[in-house]
DNA sequence: CTAGTTGCAAAGCATTTGCCTGTGG
DNA sequence: CCACAGGCAAATGCTTTGCAACTAG
């Protein structure tokens, strides 16, 4: 049944959480994938978002006080963390880990996940 | 004419968040101030803490969908991190730092701040 | 022939506040 | 006597969705 088609809505999508290199808002995504697809409307992009969400291709990046940014799976999924940018407001991933995490804990505590954000300007912004 | 009232609302609100020694959420706060004063009500909770906020006392801190918590602006000022319990959802001050920030930056990105949330079990959970 | 798209209005949703009546510092 | 507390109901501020009519794979 689910016949699955491909529209220029999606690949628009695809395209711009993929090349960005970096988790988007969907707002960001809504701004960048117009770009191939003038009409396109939020309701799309939300629409799209979630789907590729279930079906486990995007994955979420959740910040204090920002909405959800998202970005493919594959990229989510190796350990990284996220610079915000405070001037224009875009998000970055940021390889590596400063490590030396469990000698931060008090006694009796157990670490199982961790999540940094540094923040500042980034090149474009400097 | 900022005539100052003393209550004893003031008083458990103050004293829950001096005491408790980890940021609290007003839900929180509203229940820790119910032992002394059964009867306080959230609507006073939010009053105060806002008030108490305005004046620097209290700072806020924020987790990604999460309510705000808070602890005293001096304890706050400390440069520290946060240990969030996944089991019991309380939130910890943790001190210390990683370090080695600035290596994991992009070139041309300048850092200004970061923040660094541990998650797993508090010693009460494990 | 239908999945997918649009566009807008309306629904969440959780936190925060307004208001108005009491009350106690 | 007036700042403050109490109790709801309602506003707020987003982000998300429902719907019904269109469009296109």
């Amino acid at each position: 049944m689910a016949e699955r088609r491909n529209t220029i809505q999606l690949d628009a999508i695809k395209s711009a959480i993929t090349t960005a290199g970096r988790p988007l808002s969907i707002e960001e995504i809504l701004l960048e994938s117009s770009k191939k697809v003038s009409t396109i409307s939020l309701r799309t992009v939300y629409r799209v978002i979630r789907k590729l969400e279930e079906e486990g291709e995007v994955t979420a990046v959740t910040l204090p006080s920002q909405p959800d940014r998202y970005e493919p799976s594959e990229v989510a999924d190796r350990h990284h963390h996220h610079f915000l940018c405070t001037s224009c407001d875009r998000l970055f991933d940021v390889d590596g880990c400063p490590g030396r995490l469990k000698s931060l804990l008090p006694d009796g505590f157990v670490l199982t996940e961790h999540e940094l954000t540094l923040k500042g300007l980034c090149a474009a912004c400097t």
